[in-house]
DNA sequence: GATAGAATAGATAGATCGCTCTAGCTGGTA
DNA sequence: TACCAGCTAGAGCGATCTATCTATTCTATC
């Protein structure tokens, strides 16, 4: 269909090697030269797939590591009996996956979307995007499971700002104990909502 | 005392000016140009009060930040009634200055926490440094509530990740609900760890 | 084959990076 | 006054950054 049948995977491969880096060292922690290094491409061939240079390919990354990542969560709740081991697959995983690649590969797009919300808005907007189509995806799943629509919200993003944040204390300390603590709370989370949801709101609470 | 009398503030200026940058812009999205610029302060003046250059001082912004951050929260939580009500003025607290700053200012070493963890091992080591300092500080609080020490630890833990966590995404979304829900959620690990706290172990959860 | 367009290939420009270097200034001591 | 540190002050270095530029190679269609 298109003009040139064999396309070249000189795109996809300046793609995956970006996302690394991006992942690993920031956006503005990452040359281009190191890109196209990476890559094994020619440098003049980053800019035909992406005149818009660096930005250009960093929105790019940002929403294919999103969708990936999001698809890779699925999987993990697909895979488990119910959502709350779900949740609990989900920084299991999480912490193996650190540990496997000496505490460098944690969220695609957290490093990035702090580096650069102050500074490049359309980077920051591609940022914002990606983390809403996980709450909504989350939101919907806990929905599904019986919980009201503004408790579900809610409990995805306490969900996903637990994952984040456990993320930036294990790749400091090099362990992997804040995700241990926070699956934990991040499941009793969710059974307390899971609890509350058919019947009534939760019961108040005695001040200590 | 010393050999000065009029030392000179350009050192502390020089600081403030990193530190306010780091936390908005990053370790490697702030140039030393800029540092002496915001800091008023001359090129060589740097170096010699920091010979070792940026890392140096990256490495004492960090510890120096972070040690601010954490009177700053101690404060808050002292101001309280009691803890539940602490955990909720943090994360409040934290929303109002994000709003007032034009979402910029949320932790001050997270952003440089994620860029230099796998490419600096002693500004690595710094921010690791701090935030055991503030799972420390935390865990000693919840302590003294009446919380056994490893669910502390859990505890204090998990809230320091849902405020990081919440940050980042507040900062990509221009919003503070991520902090909304995530106070939520922190209040209510609060309550529930309190009140297995003085009795026994919470109860098992049915599977859903 | 001839040809056009896509993709590859890399040299190079202009700006900025962290950092070094040499002065000049200041205030206390001899 | 002479002196000496501590600090200020900024020019300038090599390296690196993003981006542009001109060729060359490949592929599909005429």
């Amino acid at each position: 269909m298109g003009p040139n049948l064999k396309p070249g995977n000189t795109k996809a491969r300046i793609l995956d090697a970006s996302a690394e880096l991006f992942m690993r060292y920031g956006y503005t922690g990452t040359g281009l030269k190191q890109i196209v290094a990476d890559a094994n491409a020619p440098f003049g061939s980053l800019y035909h797939h992406f005149p818009g240079g660096k930005q250009e390919l960093g929105v790019e990354v940002i929403h294919r590591s999103g969708a990936m990542y999001l698809e890779l969560v699925t999987a993990v709740f697909d895979a488990a009996p119910d959502i709350v081991n779900g949740v609990r697959d989900c920084f299991v995983g999480a912490a193996e996956v650190l540990r496997a690649t000496d505490y460098a590969d944690a969220c695609p797009i957290e490093t990035v979307a702090l580096e650069v919300a102050s500074t490049n808005e359309p980077l920051r907007q591609a940022t914002a995007e990606v983390f809403e189509s996980w709450i909504g995806g989350a939101t919907e799943r806990f929905r599904a499971a019986g919980i009201d629509d503004g408790t579900a919200r809610e409990l995805s993003i306490s969900l996903i700002a637990l994952l984040e944040g456990a993320f930036v204390l294990c790749r400091a300390a090099r362990t992997t104990e804040a995700l241990d603590a926070a699956g934990k709370t991040a499941a009793t989370a969710v059974e307390t909502a899971l609890r509350g949801a058919p019947t009534r709101a939760s019961t108040p609470i005695p001040r200590p």
